[in-house]
DNA sequence: AGCTTGCATCGATCGACTTCGATACAAGGT
DNA sequence: ACCTTGTATCGAAGTCGATCGATGCAAGCT
């Protein structure tokens, strides 16, 4: 394994504290990384995957339930995992045989966070610029 | 102009209610949709755009005062730009010469909703299935 | 009318992404 | 040891996406 390959969030305000995005412009770097994520919830086959994770009753999936549930090449989804584990998203172990994927809730608690507005926000028109 | 080719989110869950995503297995359908909204956040100058437009005191700003702030041409925010509003994320109206964008915070919600799990969901491990 | 400025559309280029079959690797059973 | 099953990696093929220059359209000004 080479260098840290994963998305791994820095802290969302200048005060490490509050998140950003709509109360503030983003800067660059952190877009870039933000990006990374969302690209992976990109893709339906990776977000029905994710669902699928999620909702799981325990956590748990194994790579053998996911699999038959698409029409899609076995590699295929195991590609479709590995993007969603870079991107911080989810994470495996292996178990004897078999695979278990989870959700990590802390990137999409975080993602929710970014996209909530904080309080009022009216949409009222501004005047015109120079 | 051909027919609807922008994103409207349908109703959340089955009962038209609660948001889900990370509580039940996504209906391809909706990830199709979903994904487009996603693929729209997955680029950092899209990233960048919305956060800028988003966090504008009164709500809106003129492309002009957006595409100085890249190190790209014109037409290529412009095509960002049109990506975001195919999206349903933000919405532009021509007052004069200029044209303004601003945030349509429903999607924002909506996605902010998506990713948030509902009530108690513990982090810890569960026993292995067969 | 003609010029100028702001923004969108078009067509082309080039890199990234999705998907696959083939193959390699891991673990358990015979 | 060998075979079988589950999963990951590799390389190739085709499609999609980001970006650009050129151009077109809209609106205001002279």
């Amino acid at each position: 394994m080479s260098n840290q390959e994963f998305v791994v969030l820095g802290q969302d305000g200048p005060d490490g504290c509050c998140p950003r995005l709509l109360t503030a412009p983003l800067p660059e770097d952190r877009a870039v990384e933000l990006a990374k994520v969302f690209k992976a919830l990109g893709d339906p086959v990776r977000l029905r995957l994710l669902s699928m994770i999620a909702s799981r009753a325990g956590g748990e999936v194994c790579v053998c339930d996911l699999t038959p549930a698409f029409d899609l090449a076995q590699p295929t989804i195991s590609h479709h995992l590995k993007l969603l584990r870079e991107a911080g998203l989810i994470a495996s172990e292996r178990r004897g045989t078999w695979v278990y994927y989870r959700v990590l809730p802390e990137m999409t608690d975080r993602l929710a966070a970014l996209l909530t507005r904080p309080a009022g926000q009216a949409p009222e028109p501004a005047e015109a610029p120079s």
